[in-house]
DNA sequence: ATTTGAAGCTAAATCGATTTAGCATATCTT
DNA sequence: AAGATATGCTAAATCGATTTAGCTTCAAAT
């Protein structure tokens, strides 16, 4: 079998007998528009179907200035809460008949800014970005050069700019009230060193929550570098325990397993010797011994709003109007935060 | 700040009061070639660095056929084996100046040809894909219409088709023998139903080694389907165990957390009343009581691999020669397959 | 003094679609 | 019957780059 040259909307147009012109009239469905006859349209979705010709994309692409492609920057698209929501977006893109290009920023700030520039050269019809910190100023640029654009995760308070996103001051206040109702006094959280907004939310849940039930003399934040995790975390549960904290939260799916592996390797028993609740599902949390009680994120939701945001904003290039949607937490309660004993 | 037209060729050209023609033989480092003076060329970077002019990549792809982009199917990008591949592919791509277009296929054939038309479509220089049941005939008329391919994870033996995977049959040959040394007799596999090579290699890899160590009458080998898998898995298990297995090996990532999740439910211990051997790394094997013994795929290299074959194809679209890489798995012992008690 | 050749550059064609402007022919008005 | 309107279709411009073919100059060769 010889390979077969691709089908051209020329070649449509001269097995019909007619110009080019018609054949991409009809195909676009402006056949009424332009007052084509009802004949003329039937035969030639006919022929199309009969060639299987489909337009060439690059060309309609140069043409139309639309690509039908959108950047998508997570910060690891390796790490399985960005995995499940790029999977989520793929799906949603496919149905819009638009297609996805990722990359992952490992939060750092020159990648991210390479990536952005590398995308819109590609000729993306839209970004959905995570930023990481020191980004606000890129993020604006962007929005001012009036690419559709939407935060993802995180976001920049003082930006007009669009972002799905948890709400994760109420996600950590859920975890924390949870605790105090189990009867835990010294209730820690391990977080990371981050200027980010999501950061400092679960942060403020957290310590809002504390101060509301008359705690606010044992919150205690430890904040690690997200690189070289492993290590820091020794250090912060050392700590942490050293100052009787009874329980912890830790505010990202990999700070959990982290704290888990560490807390394992120090032979600390949750919940025996400390409670605990993590963030994000995770098998890890289902398979232990006692399953982790742990923040649960509307994934699904929050993908699929940013992909719709996105798309509105591509259509409607004019209406510069800021949507936000905010995803409720769930707590789901399992067994290392159990009521505390109260002898 | 009013939004800037994106810099043109033609606006570099008039800004040297130069032709396009020159501007653009310069870029594409052909000075030399076309004897563009030493002068005008140092001058045309000048002024193209001055403007930040960057090509538009469409008009690019649709003159000279080419994309820079590469199509990626797999199975699953929200399956943590998938998510690390790609992220390593993205790399490597990037690296070498490419995009990555990423789409999963739910093993799914109709899923596969839509999204190869797809790929096609939007103008991809090449091809990686982890192809799924029945997708013999399609691969190949991919092959021959030209296009630069590489399978991934899994290949036809019966077709002049590179690809990257596992040396799947020396992986479980590892797992077996480990396990017949510690003392083991009844191991059986747990595998999923399909005619894939990937599967079948594994479990011809099991067999081999039992009936080199005379257990073929020990060969015990359960199927379950993709879908559905958490049900199936109980059902297998309780059969595994009435028949008095001692030790299991299942043959995939997913395979392994759900029997670890079911044989939990079922209070069935690991080691104490039964030996396992995972596939692939993840948390979870580090995280239980007792970590688990698995088979370590060599993912970067597997990747790495892929990507190298493909660009060598899109670079060289005459030369038809197959290649191949194999992989070399790694057995990582820990705790859930002690030496077995010989009373 | 004329031919030959090299050096240095450019006009125009090209990739494959969409869209604008407009050309015939037929039908309707008055 | 002449002008207006509707119908059905097409030629050519366009998107932004690359590449082919070729045009000037000026120096070297005969």
């Amino acid at each position: 079998m010889t390979k077969e040259r691709k089908i051209l909307l020329n070649d449509v147009a001269k097995a019909v007998g007619v110009s080019k012109t018609l054949v991409s009239i009809v195909i676009n469905g402006k056949a009424k528009q332009y007052r084509i006859s009802e004949k003329m349209e039937k035969r030639v979705f006919e022929v199309v179907n009969e060639m299987n010709y489909s337009p060439n994309l690059v060309a309609q692409n140069l043409r139309g200035g639309k690509s039908q492609l959108i950047g998508v920057i997570v910060t690891d698209i390796s790490n399985p809460f960005y995995s499940m929501i790029s999977r989520i977006i793929e799906d949603k893109a496919n149905e819009l008949s638009y297609t996805v290009l990722f990359s992952s920023s490992d939060e750092n700030l020159v990648n991210t800014k390479k990536l952005i520039k590398v995308l819109i050269n590609k000729g993306v019809d839209g970004l959905i970005i995570v930023p990481c910190d020191g980004s606000e100023e890129i993020i604006k640029n962007l929005q001012e050069d009036n690419i559709p654009l939407v935060l993802l995760d995180r976001y920049f308070p003082n930006l007009e700019i669009s972002f799905s996103c948890l709400d994760n001051k109420k996600a950590t206040a859920l975890a924390t009230q949870h605790l105090i109702d189990r009867g835990y006094k010294k209730i820690a959280v391990v977080s990371y060193l981050t200027d980010m907004n999501h950061m400092s939310d679960r942060v403020a849940g957290y310590e809002n929550t504390m101060i509301k039930s008359g705690k606010e003399k044992n919150i205690n934040i430890k904040r690690i570098n997200i690189s070289n995790q492993r290590m820091e975390m020794y250090g912060a549960l050392d700590y942490l325990l050293k100052e009787g904290t009874d329980a912890i939260i830790c505010l990202t799916n990999m700070l959990s397993i982290n704290g888990i592996y560490c807390l394992n390797e120090m032979k600390v028993k949750i919940p025996e010797d400390i409670a605990f609740v993590g963030f994000n599902r995770s098998d890890v949390f289902n398979l232990l011994h006692s399953p982790i009680t742990y923040i649960k994120q509307p994934i699904e939701q929050i993908a699929n709003e940013a992909i719709n945001i996105l798309i509105e904003k591509i259509n409607h290039p004019g209406n510069l109007k800021k949507s936000i949607s905010i995803g409720d937490p769930e707590l789901v309660i399992q067994h290392s935060t159990p009521q505390k004993s109260l002898w």
